[in-house]
DNA sequence: TAGATTGTTAATCGATTAACAATC
DNA sequence: TAGATTGTTAATCGATTAACAATC
C-alpha cells in the first residue's frame, strides 16, 4: 500500500468492487477484467484500474485479474480480512432486522449485542440475542472495545446517544436516524434513511 | 427552475438539506443561513449557496432563508411536493420494517403494497398490508401505475425481479439487496446495502 | 446607517477519461 | 507471435472554495 492519502471518493468504490468480486467467485469465475467488472458495477473500466493501481498492481496485462487474490488484497486495504465486531442500538423494527441478518458475516462484520432503553424491550429474545439496557452503555462498549455501532432509534434520541458512542470509543457509526449526526474528527458516519435514498431519484421522475 | 441540466452530485445533497431543514421547522425555527445550515449538515456554506441558487434567489441578503419557504421550494423541485405511491418486494425482517416504518409519509412516501413469493407469508398481515403474491407482479404494478420499488429479497432473485419492475414501468428502484444491478437508461436505483456502508469506514479504523 | 448574508464570479482543486507503451 | 489488458500519463472535465459586489 502506497503512503500517499487515497481520496475517500475512491474508498467508497472499493466495497462495490468487492462486493461485486465476492458474488462472481461464488459463481465460480476465476479471473475477470476491468472492463468485465465495470460493467458489472457501472463504472469506467479505466476508473476501476486506477482505483486498484492505487493500492499496487494486482492485474496481469494481457489476462486481467485473479479474483481471489484481487479479493484478498481489497479486503486487507479495506481492513475485513478480520471480523469486527458490532453493535445495535435500538431494538425496533430495523434494528430486529439487523440483528437476524444473515449477510454481515461473510463481509467482515459479527454483530455482538444490541441495546434498548425501553423496558418491555430489555430481556426480550432477538435470534441469539438478549436485549441489554442502555444504561451503562459506555462502559460495556469501552469493556468489550467496540468500534462500530448501527444506531436504529429515533431521530430525538440520536444525537444523544452518538455523543456516547464517541464517549465510549466508537469510531464507525451506521446511523439508520433521519437526521444529521456531529461528531468529532477521527469519527466516521455513515447515513442510511430510505426516505432520502428515494428523493434523490424522485428529482429524476 | 433553470433549464441546464443539474449535476447529480447536487441532487443528492438536497435531499440532506431537505431534512434538515424540516428538523429546523419542527423545533419551530424560522430561518436559517448557509452558514447555519452548513454546520448542521457538515456541508461548506458556500457549498450550500451554490447548490440552492442553481434554481432560482431562494435567499435574502442580511437574512437569509426563509426555512418555510425553502421547504416548499425543495419539496417542489425534488417532486416530493406530492405523495408518491411505493410497494416493496420480499417480506422478510427487512419488508417487514420498511412496512411499517412511520417516517415515508411526511417525506413524501407511501407504502401501499408488500409482495412475496412465499406460499407461507402469502396473506399475513403485516402492519396495515396484506402480503400478495409475486405472481402478476407486472399487472399489479401497472393496474396501480407504480413508479417506485423497494427491493428487499436475496441478492440472488434480485436482477429477475428488477428486470419485472423495469417492465412494469418502474423508474425508481431502492435495493436492499447486496448485489449491483442492470438497469436500462431512465431507470434509477439507489442501494442501500449496510456491509458496503461499514466497509466505507473499516478503512479508516 | 451598519451589519449580515446572499448569489455569483473566478481561481483552485480534484476526479475522470482517453490513449498508449509495456507486457503477459 | 498476435491479441488482450494492465498501469500510468496527460488532457479534459467537473466540483469546490474563496472572495466580494449587491442588497436586505
Amino acid at each position: 500500500m502506497n503512503a500517499e492519502k487515497i481520496p475517500d471518493i475512491i474508498i467508497t468504490r472499493l466495497p462495490v468492487y468487492l462486493r461485486a468480486l465476492q458474488r462472481m467467485a461464488d459463481k465460480g469465475i476465476k479471473t475477470t477484467s476491468s472492463q468485465e467488472l465495470g460493467e458489472r458495477v457501472g463504472i469506467s473500466a479505466a476508473q476501476i484500474r486506477k482505483d486498484i493501481s492505487q493500492f499496487g498492481e494486482f492485474g496481469k496485462q494481457g489476462t486481467g485479474y485473479t479474483i481471489d487474490y484481487l479479493l484478498d488484497k481489497l479486503r486487507e486495504i479495506l481492513k475485513v480480512d478480520r471480523m469486527w465486531d458490532v453493535i445495535i442500538i435500538g431494538a425496533g423494527d430495523m434494528g430486529h432486522a439487523l440483528a437476524r441478518y444473515q449477510g454481515f458475516s461473510n463481509r467482515g462484520f459479527n454483530v455482538v449485542m444490541i441495546f434498548d432503553n425501553d423496558q418491555e424491550k430489555i430481556g426480550q429474545k432477538i435470534g441469539e440475542f438478549t436485549v441489554e439496557s442502555i444504561d451503562n452503555l459506555v462502559e460495556k462498549i469501552k469493556a468489550a472495545d467496540i468500534k462500530i455501532a448501527m444506531l436504529t432509534i429515533p431521530a430525538t434520541a440520536a444525537q444523544g446517544i452518538a455523543d456516547k458512542l464517541v464517549e465510549a470509543g466508537v469510531k464507525a457509526i451506521l446511523n439508520y436516524a433521519p437526521i444529521s449526526l456531529s461528531v468529532p474528527k477521527g469519527v466516521r458516519v455513515q447515513h442510511i434513511d430510505p426516505a432520502t435514498h428515494l428523493q434523490r431519484m424522485t428529482y429524476y421522475l
